[in-house]
DNA sequence: CTGAAAGCGCTAACAA
DNA sequence: TTGTTAGCGCTTTCAG
């Protein structure tokens, strides 16, 4: 077996032309007699001839492989999104390479330099947690490699942004709850540091103010989003608040240990007691009672921001960059619906 | 702006050196003096350099990106897989390149031969459910490009492979629930062409056997994997098979439609009739009541399969291939535990 | 229609 | 310690 992969020279050699003629003929090239065109691809079989793609680039100065960087590949949410943005850019020749922060900041800026190194035509990013401003991303505007932004965002940072609606969401489902009758409702928020979070509690308050209820910060129990978390929150508001007889939790998880509370005092969901989630992951649907939580189209979030980034990659000088929001939907379900 | 990146002969010029000289300075090259070492790296940052992974590896003959196929990412056990090959190569230096087969034969294909082209250093691949051989890995072979199968894997081709053990998850589950009392379990098995669902057969029914219950063909039911099916399959159970006081299931979510069939007609569980599911999704622990079921660690076997991976780039020539099997871990809970 | 020649950005002999 | 030269595999002017 040879070391070497046989290169259009070698196709060359065998056919006594050049390696000219033999790129024309491979590349579908106008300028190439159907006769020779024949040959080299018959002969390029032969001798299992693979075209080095990455050779190609360097020399045309162009690429097809698109970074993607997230915080974790393995919570559903991200995996959806992954998907969507794998499903999108496939079709449209690009290949993507992935990086995991795992919310770190600094091996975010390490995954951003060796995306920039590996020279990819595009940069798609979900900052991590620790990540609050965009200085590491100016390697990127020296290169002029596009970036798109998607779910966790830098605001400040100018580029394209495709996100979940997360006031819309989080607003929809406090009237959902003010509608089934509850009036004194509880939410478990997530870190306010992250964005997301804070808007998911601008719903909740907005909702609340629109439909007459006082608002009451006392109700809010910030960086509740573990199951943990919900089990310790919803003895707190058992104890402490008796007046409320429902719960907006920002995350699936800390509903789903609020509902384990309620379940072990015989408190009767939802009759007595309303529940709601957000993001909708997987168990939602099939723990008992089940419960209302708010889809947020991950895999939709992906390939539209895969077609953003691919857009800027092909018109990057006449691009301007865009604001896209996903608009979650609520799914109504046993744990709020009397 | 300039429409070009900074190279290493803008640096050279600029300190009127030559390119060998920067090359040098910027790579650690011991024949270098500190003097210029200093100068090259002050105004390779000054001029913005971003040195070009792809053009050196190009140079180098050598690549520092893995290809990653699988039959889709946003399943957990694939996402959890995924997480670990990431956290493996990425510590070790390598990129990866994420491709979807989405069971599809052809878009495998397809993938190995764009991985190829894009002389990736080596590919790592759990085959679609329509692939059968492995004639397409040729282009592999004859590239050299050495290749790592993991979850599901072609038997026949021989290269290193990397899997769960679900013969002896499947073994263990079933011993435990007859060491709980039940008598005559059935099994809701996958499409047996898919390897895993015949191995988690064989270890059911071998535990059957080695238990002397007698294996009763007509109490496996083939393809019985998603909810609805659970769902058809308990009713099936109930109506035709009253002796039946247990359920295998290959896959949780059918075993999650057979609790709520049996919820619904208040039978009850594990009292009355034991279930077991596999996969350990993460439902299982959620949902009531909780669900016995297998952990595959999926994280762990792609960061195995990684580690492998690395290897065989690196000692090509010395490495002969290897299968390496993680065993699962039975994970006991309400639906078995009497 | 085909060939000759240059070069994408980098590295690595070989010389000096 | 530095420079010269060649070339990784490919494409693309410019000639012919």
């Amino acid at each position: 077996m040879s070391k070497r992969n046989t290169t259009i020279h070698d196709i060359a050699r065998e056919l006594n032309i050049t390696a000219s003629s033999v790129s024309r003929a491979l590349s579908n090239h106008p300028r190439i007699s159907e006769a020779t065109k024949k040959l080299v691809i018959k002969t390029a079989n032969k001798l299992n001839y693979k075209p080095n793609t990455i050779a190609a680039n360097l020399r045309k100065g162009t690429g097809n492989t698109i970074g993607v960087i997230i915080p974790v590949i393995n919570r559903f949410f991200f995996a959806n999104i992954i998907h969507g943005i794998e499903s999108i850019s496939n079709k449209a020749g690009y290949n993507i390479i992935i990086c995991q922060s795992n919310e770190s900041l600094k091996k975010e800026a390490e995954s951003i330099k060796t995306l920039v190194n590996n020279r990819v035509c595009g940069i798609m990013i979900s900052v991590s947690a620790e990540t609050e401003n965009a200085e590491h991303f100016e390697a990127t505007v020296k290169s002029e490699i596009p970036i798109v932004q998607f779910d966790r965002i830098i605001e400040k940072f100018n580029s394209s942004k495709i996100a979940s609606d997360d006031y819309k969401g989080a607003y929809n489902e406090v009237v959902h709850m003010i509608e089934q009758g509850y009036k004194n409702i509880a939410h478990f928020a997530g870190p306010f540091y992250l964005n997301m979070y804070e808007k998911r509690f601008s719903g909740y308050k907005q909702a609340l103010i629109d439909n007459n209820i006082k608002f009451d910060k006392k109700l809010v129990f910030e960086g509740f989003i573990s199951r943990e978390k919900g089990i310790e929150g919803m003895n707190l508001i058992l104890n402490q608040h008796k007046k409320v007889d429902a719960l907006f939790a920002a995350s699936d998880l800390s509903a789903l240990g609020a509902l384990s509370v309620l379940k072990e005092k015989h408190i009767s969901i939802p009759k007595h007691f309303g529940v709601a989630g957000y993001v909708n992951e997987l168990f939602a649907e099939y723990i008992d009672p089940s419960l209302t939580s708010t889809e947020q189209f991950g895999e939709e979030i992906g390939s539209m921001a895969a077609k953003v980034m691919i857009e800027e990659i092909m018109y990057r000088q006449k691009t301007t960059p865009r604001t896209i929001t996903i608009t979650p939907k609520l799914i109504k379900r046993a744990s709020s619906s009397k």
